[in-house]
DNA sequence: ATATTTGTACGACATAAATCGTAGTAAAAA
DNA sequence: TTTTTACTACGATTTATGTCGTACAAATAT
């Protein structure tokens, strides 16, 4: 009864962000960055990690006075699920359906084309047929 | 005070997905769709288009004793709306980083693989550099 | 003309997310 | 040892979504 995988919501996912590339954190220092570019509470910052951590989304340990968080699941685990609703929900699984929306879009530069095309190269190398 | 793009949720979608191969539709038509993969109530489906609607997501016509509902916003550029907001929001904005995570995707096959690859050296021919 | 069916409107309820105010507890400072 | 500060816990509120039940209106059938 705990095995289904939960997907962080948009707010939880800016948390996630940052404790993707620096963990682990404590509240006070996630509040800190959200605060930069969000005008938002450190008690609504608490919360929503209180939340994360019931759905078994971070996990803390008790440092002192304080508490460590820690992401449950690491970026390319939660990406990729994130990623497959999406493709799902959005794109009716299509996977060329979103590359192609991908392609077109305004932010897709030259050089994301060419990496791009770099990679799947290198895909049909490793993994012939 | 209008112009906000409404993204669609993902029961939305649904519905959408279901107008943009055949429009226009009346809600007994979409819960009839509906109904053969979910089990769902008839007022549920009428209420969701009545919000979406309101929302400007779907425009109706009266027809004799019930309505005909049509989609505003095109498959396109509703995938289009929602891709920027994934990619911001999952994937920091990363195009590469979603392009690398779509094609280690399992569900993406070599042929998909291929047809991407065709895709973009398409695209690099017809906007050079 | 009355009854039944069909489609729509309205309101109620449940849940979840996001937000914050307030209060408690423990550590540090005075 | 008080007082202040720093974190955390708890509860309340708001908003959005999804879900229905019920009731109304119009058309059709009896």
């Amino acid at each position: 009864m705990e095995n289904a995988k939960p997907t962080p919501t948009a707010a939880e996912l800016e948390i996630l962000s940052l404790l993707w590339e620096n963990q682990p954190l404590t509240v006070k220092e996630i509040h800190e960055q959200l605060a930069i570019t969000k005008d938002v509470g450190y008690t609504t910052a608490l919360k929503i990690m209180q939340n994360m951590t019931s759905k078994g989304l971070l996990r803390r340990e008790p440092n002192g006075k304080n508490h460590l968080y820690y992401p449950v699941y690491q970026k390319e685990e939660t990406r990729g699920t994130l990623l497959d609703r999406f493709l799902d929900s959005a794109f009716a699984g299509s996977v060329s359906g979103l590359a192609m929306q991908l392609l077109g879009n305004k932010k897709t530069s030259a050089r994301d084309l060419s990496e791009i095309k770099r990679i799947i190269e290198q895909m049909e190398k490793e993994q012939p047929l």
